[in-house]
RNA sequence: CGGGGCGUAGCUCAGCUUGGUAGAGCGCUACGUUUGGGACGUAGAAGUCGCUGGUUCGAGUCCAGUCGCCCCGACCA
């Protein structure tokens, strides 16, 4: 691991704007969320990581059940037969895909790829059971892990095994597919800003980001702090292709048989890494409240012949925990400071600190995490009942706070390019969404990327007015966001 | 997979140039004093120097190979 500078703040991790990479990495570890396992490319979730898998998977299961969406789950292996059928899908992941050979002392007499992605198994699934327009549409979710043979990884962002949603919808008309891909796209979309706080662009992907094997891929797209996008969510629009490959037939209302319409989306605990870079600081990290495991830590200020404030932490901590808040007492044998940047470090939203003056007085220190040491709104002092009161408007506050921060970059860093000098300078710069009059070839995109390292991020509607590629000068046919990405 | 860097105590690292049998700070354990932004004292435990092989009387140090990690590129949630 490489050292990084030392910091007067923290010292477990590097300052964040000196070199992201290695306060990432840093701040994953050290707020425990991952540890490196003895597998290349692996890591472990540790509990306060899981916490947050939880909490996503909670908000995004809860959108997906409200869209008539149902869980089901399929099976990890996936016989090389099977695989092949889609030719595009096939090529697109054929050098990421993990083989097993052997069952015990014996070769199979057909590899078994261990899924990369599952349209391929539940494909197959959708086959057997379609028969009827009746039958559709099927609307399933799975909460799966996949692997993806991958060079270089970071916990989170990429890592070989990885932990992930995918839904698999099947439908009778091409416009109800696209009605469903779009809308899957709108759930990342509001899941990414109204519970991670982490402000995107959702949109249509350029023919050379498409997923292999779809028509059209959608997806939500992060900036981050060094000016990188981070793909977060993906949303695809795969037409008949794989109805066709997987044989995916129905007898239609005017007695026809025709290829069903299928749509896949997915996202990943790569969204937490989203997450931790656009919000995390010198102290560590800052978890939006609705993501927080922990939202409110209490620690206990003890002095010799005075533990007081344990029993009242307790207490007050009862009483929130049966309010529905997700609270901790530390009652470790520590320094209150020592504790308070332990806290900071894992990024809970919010500590309250109970003294032997606060027990005399029936108060309690409050201590928002999103704003700077000595920043005169960092702490506040309420008396005990008022807890309760307080702290949903105060989360709340919290929650928006670090949104805004975040959106606030977002559109600072979302520059139009006029020329073409000036786009491929701020290409190679990551100065940001870098948004221009686009032509929309391959070759055009290939040329940018050769020499910036950026690529279309996002394509919207041409911009009114707009004529010429800015890049190449060629007719513009769409706006797009060019960036380098992760 | 290319280019660069690094693997020595739980963590951060020194020691390697010039081979001679293992070090520091922090952390950890026990006891005591402390406790409102990373406390202090006393005592103690802790490393087959990533792994394999070679050179040598002797290897953390030299040589070869290998595995892993980090950074930068190329490829992808």
């Amino acid at each position: 691991m490489s050292a990084g500078p030392q910091n007067a703040v923290v010292k477990e991790i590097p300052p964040k704007a000196a070199d992201l990479s290695a306060w990432y990495t840093a701040a994953c570890l050290k707020a425990e969320l991952v540890s490196y396992s003895p597998v290349r490319g692996c890591v472990v979730l540790r509990p306060a990581g899981f916490g947050l898998w939880e909490n996503l998977q909670r908000e995004l299961d809860a959108r997906f059940k409200a869209t008539g969406h149902e869980n089901a789950y399929f099976p990890l292996l996936i016989p090389e037969s099977l695989l092949m059928k889609e030719a595009e899908h096939v090529e697109g992941f054929a050098p990421e895909v993990a083989w097993v050979t052997h069952g015990g002392q014996e070769e199979l007499t057909e590899r078994l790829a261990i899924r990369p992605t599952s349209e391929v198994i539940i494909g197959t699934m959708y086959a057997q059971w379609v028969q009827s327009y009746r039958d559709l549409p099927i609307l399933i979710n799975q909460w799966a892990n996949v692997l993806r043979w991958e060079k270089a990884t970071r916990p989170f962002l990429r890592t070989m095994e990885f932990l992930w949603q995918e839904g698999h919808t099947a439908h009778a008309s091409a416009e109800e597919a696209r009605e469903e891909t779009l809308r899957m796209l709108d759930v990342y979309r509001d899941f990414a800003e109204n519970v991670a706080a982490v402000p995107v662009y959702a949109g249509v992907k350029s023919a050379s980001e498409r997923f292999p094997g779809a028509v059209e891929t959608f997806a939500i797209e992060a900036l981050m702090p060094d000016g990188k996008a981070l793909q977060s969510a993906t949303s695809h629009d795969l037409g008949q292709n794989f109805a066709r490959a997987y044989d995916i037939t129905f007898a239609d209302v005017d007695q026809q048989i025709k290829h069903a319409y299928t749509t896949s989306w997915g996202m990943s605990w790569r969204m937490l890494g989203a997450m931790i870079m656009t919000h995390g600081d010198d102290r560590g990290l800052r978890i939006p409240p609705k993501m927080a495991p922990i939202e409110v830590v209490f620690v206990p200020i003890v002095r010799t012949n005075d533990d007081r404030a344990i029993a009242a932490c307790r207490e007050a901590a009862d009483t929130l925990k049966a309010a529905g808040f997700r609270v901790r007492v530390d009652v470790r044998d520590e320094q209150p400071g020592w504790k308070y940047s332990e806290w900071d470090l894992r990024g809970v939203p919010v500590r309250v600190e109970i003294g032997p003056r606060d027990v005399d007085a029936g108060t309690a220190v409050l201590v928002r995490r999103d704003r700077a040491k000595g920043d005169p709104q960092q702490k506040q002092s309420v008396s005990v009942e008022a807890l309760q009161r307080v702290l949903p408007a105060l989360l709340d506050d919290i929650q928006r706070s670090l949104y805004a921060q975040a959106k606030q970059f977002l559109d600072e860093r979302t520059i139009a390019a006029s020329d073409r000098v000036s786009f491929y300078e701020m290409c190679k710069n990551r100065a940001g969404m870098i948004d221009v009059p686009w032509c929309a070839r391959p070759e055009c995109e290939a040329h940018v990327k050769e020499e910036t390292g950026a690529t279309t991020r996002l394509l919207r509607d041409l911009a009114a007015g707009a004529t010429a590629c800015i890049p190449c000068g060629e007719p513009a046919k769409v706006n797009a966001y060019f960036a380098q990405s992760y």
